[in-house]
DNA sequence: GATATTAACTATCAAAATGCAAGTGACTCC
DNA sequence: GGAGTCACTTGCATTTTGATAGTTAATATC
């Protein structure tokens, strides 16, 4: 019902443009799981508690949306896992994003922390612009419309 | 039906937490909006093509998460706008980065960019890791439970 | 002073998405 | 051959979304 040509093209927006492909708290909680090691849907579906169709629903339309790529684990009995693509991998980042802004802004009680595995560290994730280093939201922006 | 409190501690995920209060499309798109300064209920309505109905709902809802507030700019006939709260604000960066990603993989046809106002160069977010300024993605992370 | 217009909604109802519970298929293990 | 595992599907109730029309509180216009 939502192949990935279709809706291209419809706005110049690419936060609408990427909110087509994953706006939904679901898709990015998998994406979530599939990053930390549970490939499986039942390993992601006793991890979120989300109900199997709407579990089934998810994960193939991501696998549509290109953010997923089953891989066959076991021929017999037939079984596959969920892998991420180059895209899928790519947006960890964004959720890295999502999650330093819920602990700052939704703090209350424990929660879990992103480590750096190298040193132990614990990852303070924020968003720069690459091109001068500066944080977003330290300068002023503008949206520019394509001609 | 879903006031702020209520919902805090149910998971120790900052990535949950911050989904639970902004995790669909239509309330990034309004935060989208705003930002660039379509303040005003008709101004974003149009903006979006959302149905009435739809937009007040998300406008109260991101009110009462703390990331919009209203502030009344005619008292007769009594008008208000929506502004962003610090909470709010500080959610652009996100945004900033999912235009990225979605400007990266979903690009064909003509995308809109952000551009710096203080030298015009067209703006390219990435998420790092504060502490040591390297982009996520590029080091091994795990998530630490709460104790 | 009646009518039109603007801005910000609310109300009503249909359509779509979500969620729960139970069941199915293809095996393996005992 | 019965029990168990994994990855789902089916059917149906509930919830959310969306389209359309109407409302409210005012100002502006004729």
């Amino acid at each position: 019902m939502d192949t990935t040509q279709e809706k291209l093209c419809a706005t110049p927006c690419p936060i609408a443009r990427g909110l087509e492909r994953i706006g939904d708290r679901w898709s990015m909680l998998v994406l979530r799981d599939i990053e930390r090691g549970l490939t499986r849907y039942d390993l992601i579906r006793t991890s979120l508690g989300i109900a199997p169709n709407i579990l089934a629903r998810r994960l193939s339309a991501l696998t549509e949306a290109g953010l997923l790529e089953k891989r066959r684990y076991s021929q017999r009995p037939p079984r596959d896992d969920y892998l991420l693509t180059d895209a899928g991998r790519d947006f960890i980042p964004v959720l890295a994003a999502i999650a330093a802004w819920g602990a700052r802004h939704n703090g209350e009680g424990a929660l879990s922390r992103l480590i750096d595995e190298q040193d132990g560290h614990v990852v303070e994730p924020i968003v720069i612009d690459k091109v001068n280093g500066a944080p977003i939201g330290t300068r002023r922006l503008r949206i520019e419309l394509p001609e």
